[in-house]
DNA sequence: ACTTCTTACGTCATTCGTAAACATC
DNA sequence: GATGTTTACGAATGACGTAAGAAGT
């Protein structure tokens, strides 16, 4: 079968009729041309064109493969440029999830950069679940999914944090907790904690044994929420506590829940995932422009 | 854009999701077909196969561009084929070469039957020698060659045989064997064999050992000779023994060579051969002809 | 432990440009 | 003789196979 550049030497000579502007089309001399078409005619087995120094045409045979391989090849060269496009372009539409409030500012200042940066593509915000975050990944309804880290799945991968903010105990205001000013690690053995995805970081809790604190007091998990008002309704009725981060406080103030700090926990991490298989150019660009808008308001901290 | 063998491994690994499967049907490593993936996905920007080393999935961009590119990328390989049949198709001329006498008749039978059925494409029959026979076919004078089997080369595909004939050996008159009424295989290691290109097949000998007779007696090869002529000029002259087919019985009769038959070699069998790559339509026409042709006698054996 | 995909590296084929020859007007 | 195509040849890119490595079942 024939090469790209046999391809395309045939092509642009059978528009041209020209070798020499043949040539300078397709950057090469001459030469190479009259060698490849040469090539070409070997293998179909007559001339594709008759030439003289003064003139070029196309052969009847020529002329219908030229008419069969010109619209054919144009489809070769639309395909991979729309892949390459949906791989690494960045225009057409974006569409990002994000979990709950917390990160509802930061994420509208990243989109008015990334707007204002690639103005071909557009955004679409779209709420998502914690508990279906990552089935709207792998669906393909979200291509970026703005949440706490971390998620721990072999093929998702995490951006950098684009907020971290101290971690938080939700609990009941006729919870024992709600007069304290900090909560340990260690008090989680000491109620149930509602169930939800990405609440616990695996890090808090030891590989061998993932219901015992840091210390080894044992931990109880209560009832399995899909969504954050789920999970707050659980907290009010006594149900369990449950580990959030600071933004709660100023998003979901509620004054049946009162939220604890922790005085021990590591900070919770807010950010960007996405599928490693789509990592395309609009998910980087995007998490790129996030991060920019991040730093800019001085880094994930403040 | 993208070049033959990355366009051709993205879609034969498309279809058989196997990376070895794939190298196997492009003849190609494996290491080559991860290479050229690796090189496009590059380009694209984004995996466009998921792969462990238990199971290749398309992403979603890869499965785009597979649907984008399967049709097209056929249009253009039938565009292709359909110059290579127009060019090479069954008109205009093709020359035919033959080697000795014994497939004449058989020849002119094929010649009548395919001139029947392409008025269209002369037929140009030219007789060739043994030693130059496939130096003609490389060199593109003949597209076809009639001859005797096996000719063991790499870029040359040989049809299914049109004659089978006994093997006898020729010897000069005078020669003890002449009054014998058969030879043995085990004879050879008696007299010198005349070396000519296709004179012994490959299967009468050892492959570790090729200078054994199937017994494991020690052959000895005589002077080589280019044309059957010459070959016989030799036979005549006591210097050596030539293996050849029954028919050379009735086309080369002389009265000093005798043809003594084998009671124990395989059958002779002549039949057509080409270069691969001009398996041109004329050429499978034609052979196709040769092959009714033998059919409507009775078979290759008659 | 086995299969399968990936990485590293040396080799070789093929394309490339340069330059000169050739053909046509 | 001017314009334009073809042939010849040395250089370099890159596709190839081998073999060792990594990863998953």
């Amino acid at each position: 079968m024939l090469e790209r550049h046999e391809i395309e030497a045939f092509l642009t000579l059978a528009e041209e009729l020209h070798f020499g502007h043949t040539a300078e089309r397709l950057h090469v001399t001459t030469a190479r041309v009259s060698q490849t078409i040469k090539k070409l005619e070997r293998l179909v087995g007559v001339p594709l064109f008759e030439r003289t120094s003064r003139r070029v045409t196309l052969t009847p045979i020529g002329r219908k493969l030229h008419e069969d391989l010109q619209p054919a090849y144009a489809q070769v060269v639309a395909g991979v440029e729309s892949a390459i496009n949906a791989g690494r372009g960045i225009s057409g539409m974006l569409r990002v999830g994000f979990v709950g409030a917390a990160a509802g500012q930061l994420l509208l200042e990243a989109v008015g950069l990334f707007g204002g940066r690639h103005p071909e593509c557009r955004v679409l915000l779209r709420e998502v679940q914690t508990g279906e975050s990552v089935q709207r990944l792998r669906a393909g309804e979200i291509e970026l999914l703005i949440a706490c880290f971390p998620i721990d799945e072999p093929d998702i991968t995490m951006g950098s944090a684009l907020l971290v903010e101290p971690r938080m105990l939700a609990v009941s205001s006729r919870h024992p907790f709600a007069r304290r000013t900090s909560v340990s690690v260690e008090d989680l053995a000491r109620d149930k904690i509602l169930r939800a995805p990405c609440s616990i970081p695996e890090h808090w809790r030891d590989p061998e044994a993932p219901s015992l604190t840091p210390e080894g007091r044992p931990v109880t998990y209560g009832q399995a929420a899909e969504t954050f008002q789920e999970v707050l309704m659980l907290v009010s009725a006594g149900q369990g506590v449950f580990p959030v981060g600071e933004q709660a406080n100023r998003y979901y103030a509620r004054p049946d829940i009162a939220y604890v700090p922790f005085r021990d926990a590591p900070p919770l991490e807010w950010g960007p995932l996405w599928l490693t298989t789509s990592a395309t150019g609009r998910v980087r660009a995007f998490t790129q422009a996030a991060h920019d808008a991040v730093q800019a308001r001085g880094g994930p901290q403040a």
